[in-house]
Order: structure tokens, then C-alpha cells, then sequence
DNA sequence: AGCCTTTGACCAGCG
DNA sequence: TCGCTGGTCAAAGGC
């Protein structure tokens, strides 16, 4: 079937986007009140979510910084013809992803627990990190998000309310504090899970959203998780995964998994490292769903737990409807080397209020579509120290590039991994 | 029976 | 050109 459409050989020739985001600007976010019924508000970009999350973050200083940043990002219009809002984030730094925790150094990501709450806003690469609570999916799906993308209401057709009930869910579950998740809307509860971790920096550039997951009140959750759902499953979000190899990372101490969607013809993949112990220290999404997500009917018999499972175990219901889809393809590695230097850059730098500004074109840089066998460097350079990263944050970037085309049938497709072999007659 | 995981091998990019 | 490394394939086995 990846015949059927595959736009382009192994080069993605499409664009990172061509969306350059607009400026951000942050403006109040004209969500309307359905957006903001079904997402979280986490991002604060409307006033009452902001509010909550006011309430929720002590420190506001921050918190206003990371809606504002949220808000801007939001706030562009441009956004709205954005196939991917991911793209909309420039490729720039990549660092920041990681690095955004942490500061200067890559490392810093896997180090961040203690960082500043400070938004690190390093021009990130289009990757995001979520706390392991949080399917990216549902992350997604938030309104704020959704805004950027047009998948978001989706030709799947999420509702919000799902998206809501699944993060609250998630929230809930990640977080600790069970009673103001509970309380508060999804929105809320994502804040309130941010809460719970007190050193979730949030660093958002453009489209850079890191989250540091794990609290320590948090992290006894996820570990109370039965083994099995943590072992080898990724963060379930609500699609079905395929484990299609394992690989000893040089940069990293863990294993790293890869995946794809079982879905025929989708090309989203992503990669799961764990620790020894099972716990999963960062999930990378690649590739956009060209589908809808399983029935919620399947999820049924699933484990229903966050941290699902890839697999057949996996769908909970949670995640799933919300399309993860909007995740997205890998920027070119082009793309990630520049981001890296220019978080490196940054890192040292205030970070915050470049969130608007970088709207940047990183249409320029993806000419070069990724490889399948690129290495991305991505997460090298995020989490260099591996060895030192706690296995207590995990991570979930979503790497988005864009690689993906628009095809004419309406769904997205990317070749991915097409190659020649030799000896074989048959392109791989 | 179908789907998924495991695992070694292969391939391509990069220095 | 070689070696290293990351990503993917595909057979075998398990659930």
C-alpha cells in the first residue's frame, strides 16, 4: 500500500512547513468555548484556563510566561491553514527540546528536575515533551493545539470532551494530587499535573513544548503501574503499535524501541527508551496518522492504562481518539542540527520571550527531507547524559517535520524507509 | 489464526 | 574507503 501513495522517496520533499509561523503574539486567544471545553486550557491561552492555572502555579511569573508563549504560538493565524501546527514550530533549536530544561546543556534534559520552572525557550526543534501522563495524543487534541491544526477537529473526529475526559484522566492519574484534577476541568488537570511537578519546566518555543514529567509524588504513580503495562509498551495513545525492532543506543544506557502504527499505510513511528527497570524515559513520535484512531470498542479489552501498550494491550481509551496524528514527522535532520545550535545558543539565553519571535521560516531548512536512516539527532543532543537522566522523567517528544504531504486521497502519507537494496529486487 | 515481540542482520548516513 | 551508528527488515516464536 505505501505505493499507493508514497509521495516521494525516501526525500520528503515537502516542507517543513511551509507555514512560517506567523508572529506570535499573544493574544487572547480567541478560543471558543468549545475549543476550550475540550482542551486544556493548559495552554492558558483563554482567560479562564489561564486563571485556574493562575491558581494552580504559584508562580505566575512562569506560568504567565509559558501561556504567553503558548498563547502567541496559538494566536497566529496562519495557524489555522497550518496542516500541522507541530511544523509551525521552526526547526530551530533542537536543543531546546531537551536542552530547554536544561539550559545550556543538552543534558540539562535529562537533568532537569530540578531546573528553573523557568520556559526555556530555545528554538526548539519541533519536538514536544510530555509528561509520561500525558499521551501526546491528548496533548494534541487540546484545543490550544488544536488550533494550529486543522486535523484537530479532525477528520477523525475527536471530540473534545474525549480529549477532556482523557487528560483529566491522565492527569489524574500522572498527578498525584487527584482532587484538584479532579476538580478542575482538563485544562485543570493538566495544570494540576504540571503542578504536581514542580520542576516541570515547561519550555515552549514556537512549537516546543517541554514538560518535565515527574515528580516524585508522581513518579510512585507511574511506577505503581503494573510492570507489564510499563515494560514494554510506549505511552499508549490510543493507536496500535508495533514493536518492529530494538536497538542498544550508543548515547544511551537504554534500549530503545521502535514502533509503528499498525494502521496499513500510516507512517507514524516512534521510539521508546526504557530503563532497566521498565520505565519509560522518552518517547519520540514521528509521522502523522493518516487514519482514525481504533474504535473505542477495541480499547475496550485494553488495559486502559496510560502507559499502555503498543500493542495489542494497548488502546486505552484514553488517548486514542485524539489524534496523534498531529504529530508529526521528523523534521529534517538539516533542520534538527540547526535547531541544536541554535538552542545551544539560546540556552544560555533568556528564553522566554523569544517564543514570539522566532517565526521563522523553517521552511528554508527542511529541504532536505530526513532519511528514514537519518540519524536524528534530536534526542542526542537533548539528553546526551542519558546515564545521568533519572529514569523518573520520562519524556514524550513529538517530533514534527514535514515530511508529509497532503495527498490527494485526503490522508497524508510518507514513504518512509524506502530504499533500494541491493540484491533486492525489491525497494524496501 | 492473527497479531505482536524478539532478535540478528542488513543498509545507509556520517565522520 | 572504512568503521561506527541508527534505523529497518523479516524470520521465528509466543500469546
Amino acid at each position: 500500500m505505501g505505493e499507493s501513495q508514497e509521495q516521494k522517496p525516501s526525500s520528503q520533499p515537502s516542507k517543513t512547513v511551509a507555514v512560517s509561523r506567523p508572529t506570535i503574539t499573544p493574544p487572547p486567544r480567541p478560543f471558543t468555548d468549545a475549543l476550550f471545553n475540550g482542551g486544556l486550557g493548559m495552554m492558558g491561552f483563554s482567560p479562564g484556563p489561564m486563571t485556574l492555572v493562575s491558581n494552580l502555579f504559584p508562580d505566575s511569573d512562569e506560568l504567565k510566561t509559558f501561556s504567553q508563549l503558548l498563547a502567541g504560538a496559538m494566536a497566529s493565524p496562519a495557524a489555522g491553514k497550518i496542516p500541522n501546527f507541530f511544523p509551525l514550530t521552526t526547526t530551530e533549536g533542537q536543543g531546546g527540546v531537551s536542552g530547554s530544561g536544561g539550559g545550556g546543556d543538552d543534558t540539562g534534559s535529562r537533568f532537569r528536575h530540578n531546573k528553573p520552572a523557568g520556559l526555556v525557550i530555545a528554538q526548539p526543534p519541533p519536538m514536544f515533551t510530555l509528561p509520561t501522563g500525558l499521551s501526546p495524543a491528548s496533548l494534541l487534541e487540546s484545543p490550544g493545539f488544536s488550533v494550529f491544526s486543522p486535523i484537530a477537529q479532525g477528520p477523525f473526529g475527536m471530540t473534545h470532551q474525549q480529549a477532556l475526559a482523557q487528560v483529566t484522566a491522565q492527569a489524574a492519574q500522572a498527578q498525584c494530587s487527584s482532587a484538584a484534577a479532579a476538580s478542575l476541568a482538563p485544562v485543570s488537570a493538566f495544570t494540576a499535573n504540571m503542578t504536581t511537578n514542580q520542576q516541570m519546566p515547561i519550555s515552549l518555543h514556537s512549537s516546543t513544548v517541554t514538560v518535565n514529567e515527574p515528580s516524585d509524588a508522581c513518579q510512585s504513580d507511574h511506577r505503581s503501574q503494573p510492570a507489564s503495562l510499563i515494560v514494554d509498551k510506549p505511552a499508549d495513545d490510543g493507536y496500535n503499535w508495533r514493536k518492529y525492532g530494538q536497538k542498544q543506543v550508543k548515547g544511551s544506557e537504554f534500549p530503545r524501541s521502535y514502533y509503528k502504527c499498525t494502521s496499513p499505510g500510516c507512517p507514524v513511528k516512534k521510539k521508546v527508551e526504557r530503563s532497566i527497570d521498565g520505565q519509560v524515559t522518552e518517547i519520540i513520535y514521528k509521522g502523522q496518522h493518516n487514519h482514525q484512531p481504533p474504535p473505542p470498542s477495541k480499547h475496550a479489552k485494553d488495559t486502559g492504562s496510560l502507559n499502555g501498550n503498543p500493542g495489542k494491550q494497548g488502546n486505552s481509551e484514553s488517548a486514542s481518539q485524539l489524534q496523534c496524528g498531529s504529530s508529526n514527522i521528523l523534521m529534517s535532520k538539516k533542520d534538527q542540527e540547526s535547531s541544536q545550535a541554535t538552542a545551544e545558543h539560546i540556552s544560555g539565553t533568556s528564553d522566554s520571550e523569544e517564543a514570539g519571535e522566532n517565526e521563522v521560516g523553517v521552511d528554508e531548512k527542511d529541504e532536505d527531507e530526513p532519511d528514514p536512516k537519518r540519524r536524528s539527532t534530536e534526542i542526542r543532543v537533548s539528553e546526551p547524559a542519558s546515564s545521568h537522566r533519572t529514569v523518573t522523567e520520562p519524556r514524550i517528544i513529538v517530533q514534527t517535520t514535514s515530511e508529509v504531504d497532503l495527498l490527494d486521497d485526503g490522508y497524508r502519507w510518507r514513504k518512509y524507509g524506502q530504499k533500494v537494496v541491493k540484491g533486492n529486487p525489491y525497494p524496501r
